[in-house]
DNA sequence: ATAGGGTTAG
């Protein structure tokens, strides 16, 4: 036995965590926190000028901390505002209204349409649209579409593309994709003519729907009608083909889309890459990504997370780590789906000290658990002929408010009865009903 | 000239 080749500095997993938390500690400094940081100084700083800058300044220091979704910080940087009785205009009221919809308060979002009206200055159409998709957010869609409906009816504004194309994705999004597909044509007869958005999530919503060729209609009658594909309609297509096993069809996709000079991205290679993992042959995926970076674009996160999943579906978990490595070596963080994979491979081997060991890792590295890493792990524990320990984890995933799903409870049936428990299964499985 | 909508991955 070669002690050396089982030793943890060899380990590929477990040098590449030791520079993981290297990665952890820059990334507290650079991304993210001072960026946010510097923000909030400047907008202390502009607070504090006399005079103090318009509110247009402020919007726009603000619109870049509500793209990093900070959206509690956002709401309490115009309470300082207003307390400072800095006078403020409807772009702040849409931008606030549109932070408690992503905050899953919706009903703010329309105390403060009221306060619109109340100071006597009507809502536009960004007001509007933002409190239909604050709806389509928290899935109520049929109250979203009853808002859009008044507004036509009452000839309270009149609807762009932007505001169909919320209908549309709220619509999509409930499972409507036929009454999407109406308003779509609706949008065809009328004045306010569809843009490659809207066709974009009718085309998506179709191919999820498994109705991938009536997708590839509308993508043909989209293109006849002088609206332009972007990279988006062809990874939603080439997505909906891979999916249903349409391989080839999925490659031409992609041949026509350069042919049309729309240059495929990282998000449209992750398509191929994942989908040749899934189907089995990571080695077709490696050439997908060697395509990639020779066209000069980066594998991300999801990309090694495919080709780390594909490996240990297989169970070459060992090959896996070198993927691992080299996504390390790239300065990209691993995240929870790359050692639920990990974790996956391991059990797959019956290696399940180490599964162990990365279950205990992920959680001092700050990362947690959610419920595939358990039942993953569950599901490991038993394969090696440890109910007991599965039965604790079990417990102790709920205890941490982690609610099993029906995975969860397919492998804790299954293992149970594997083990000789099938009766305290069928109790357990009683007591659920 | 500052706000609101669409895709992918596990």
């Amino acid at each position: 036995m070669n002690y050396t080749r089982l030793g943890l500095l060899h380990n590929p997993i477990a040098s590449a965590s030791h520079f993981n938390q290297r990665l952890l500690l820059s990334l507290k400094h650079t991304r993210g926190f001072t960026k946010l940081d510097d923000a909030l100084q400047l907008f202390d700083e502009m607070l504090q000028r006399q005079p103090p800058p318009n509110i247009i300044e402020f919007n726009k220091l603000i619109t870049g901390i509500v793209k990093i979704k900070q959206y509690s910080t956002t709401l309490s940087l115009y309470k300082q505002i207003k307390l400072m009785g800095i006078p403020t205009d409807l772009y702040a009221m849409n931008i606030s209204i549109n932070c408690h919809c992503r905050l899953d308060q919706v009903a703010y979002g329309f105390a403060l349409l009221a306060t619109i009206f109340k100071q006597g200055h009507p809502p536009d159409l960004a007001t509007y649209s933002t409190l239909i998709n604050g709806l389509v957010l928290a899935d109520r869609v049929f109250e979203a579409v009853e808002l859009f409906k008044k507004l036509l009816r009452d000839k309270l504004c009149e609807p762009n593309h932007i505001m169909y194309g919320t209908v549309i994705n709220g619509l999509c999004k409930a499972g409507h994709t036929i009454k999407a597909f109406e308003l779509l044509r609706y949008m065809e007869s009328g004045s306010c003519k569809p843009d490659v958005v809207q066709y974009n999530t009718v085309i998506d919503s179709l191919c999820k729907d498994r109705m991938v060729d009536n997708a590839l209609q509308l993508f043909t009658k989209m293109t006849e009608k002088g609206v332009l594909a972007n990279v988006i309609t062809y990874n939603s297509l080439i997505q909906g083909l891979c999916n249903f096993g349409r391989e080839t069809e999925a490659a031409k996709m992609l041949r026509d889309m350069e042919e049309e000079g729309v240059s495929p991205g990282v998000d449209t290679f992750n398509i191929l890459v994942n989908s040749c993992c899934k189907q089995g042959s990571v080695k077709d995926a490696q050439l997908a990504v060697e395509t990639m970076i020779r066209r000069g674009l980066h594998p991300d996160v999801i990309t090694y997370n495919a080709l780390i999943d594909g490996y240990c579906l297989r169970g070459e978990v060992d090959e896996a780590g070198k993927v691992l490595n080299g996504m390390l070596e790239t300065n990209l963080v691993p995240d929870i789906v790359t050692y639920n994979s990990l974790i996956n491979g391991y059990c797959k081997k019956k290696q399940i000290d180490k599964a162990r060991h990365l279950f205990q890792e992920i959680q001092h590295k700050g990362l947690t658990p959610n419920v595939i890493t358990c039942s993953t792990m569950i599901q490991g524990m038993f394969q090696s002929r440890n109910p007991a320990a599965a039965r604790e984890l079990f417990n102790k995933m709920q205890a941490k408010g982690l609610a099993p799903d029906i995975c969860t409870y397919r492998i804790l049936f299954h293992g149970m009865c594997k083990n000789s428990q099938c009766s305290d299964a069928l109790v357990l499985f009683r007591s659920l009903l």
